[in-house]
DNA sequence: CGACTTTGACCTGCGC
DNA sequence: GCGCAGGTCAAAGTCG
């Protein structure tokens, strides 16, 4: 009986420590897909970066810091449905030499485009970061007033948003970011949705006259690279291992949360064991 | 009562 | 140096 326990707990123990090696080999594939994942958003990112530099050569560079000049390129994409995100290496040349010698960490801007009703006059873009909206100011080039927030989400993360209504189209609202957050998106700790949502690149967004009858705007032409720079930067995933720990967690439950993915993981474990214990006898 | 928003005042950079 | 415009601050107000 002894005898029987002892040979049943060393299988037990046996089975248990397979089953870790085997976590482990599974760890060490999701780590790669990652890194794989990374390596293809970085070249997505320079691809975006080189075609949205070759678009401001063909504009005349603006004498103020903010010019009409360059919102007029960024409507354009709008119509054109072409996403629009600009790194401070273009923004280098609105800023002033003093500034530019001074800021040596070059900060991060993006800007993305939300479709809602021309009647709703609020500033409010629902994103999935929390925002503490800190100014408001009725700027020259656009009537509407320009509204600007906080992430509220971390006190230390230092990135601000400019929500404004476009010129052109009053049911769409220009936000604007600026600089890197250095925490995880909160809705996307509960569901990867709202990532699929709001960090659509391209081709996939909505036409932009759409009327929209949902209570939350609708993205247009978004892209929003600042988590892509996040993820892609070498320095930033030794600076932030939590953050890659929870990319690699999020990645893990969306893919445990796939039923295909599931069920093809437990026919693979369950025919390693039945494959063991074959062995075996 | 705390968190958030509003809004006028203030600061800073740039052009003239 | 002055004025303009964008951006930020912070006290007061509002809301749950």
């Amino acid at each position: 009986m002894r005898v029987e326990e002892d040979s049943t707990t060393s299988a037990l123990v046996d089975e248990l420590k397979r089953v870790n090696a085997e976590n482990k080999k599974l760890t060490e594939m999701l780590t790669l897909m990652c890194d794989n994942y990374n390596v293809l958003r970085k070249q997505l990112m320079e691809y975006v970066n080189k075609s949205n530099i070759t678009e401001r050569d063909q504009t005349s560079p603006p004498k103020k810091r903010k010019s009409p000049a360059r919102d007029d390129a960024i409507s354009s994409a709008v119509i054109g449905g072409v996403s629009e995100s600009s790194s401070t290496e273009q923004d280098d040349q609105y800023l002033c030499k003093k500034q530019r010698e001074e800021t040596v960490v070059k900060e991060k801007v993006s800007r993305v485009y939300y479709k809602t009703e021309a009647s709703d006059t609020t500033l409010v873009v629902k994103d999935g970061y929390q925002w503490r909206k800190y100014g408001q100011k009725v700027t020259r080039d656009n009537p509407s007033p320009r509204a600007y927030f906080k992430c509220a989400c971390a006190p230390t993360c230092s990135v601000k948003k400019k929500v404004q209504r476009s010129v052109e189209d009053q049911s769409v609202l220009v936000a604007t970011y600026e600089g890197e957050h250095n925490h995880p998106m909160p809705s996307q700790i509960d569901s990867n949705s709202s990532l699929n949502r709001y960090i659509s690149l391209g081709g996939s967004a909505p036409p932009a006259n759409r009327t929209s009858s949902l209570a939350e705007p609708t993205p247009v032409s978004t892209v929003d690279l600042s988590e892509a720079k996040k993820t892609t930067s070498p320095t930033s995933r030794i600076d932030f291992p939590e953050v890659h720990k929870l990319l690699v967690e999020q990645m893990a439950s969306s893919l445990t949360k796939d039923p295909n993915f599931t069920a093809a993981l437990a026919a693979a474990v369950t025919g390693r064991l039945y494959q063991q214990n074959q062995t075996e006898k």
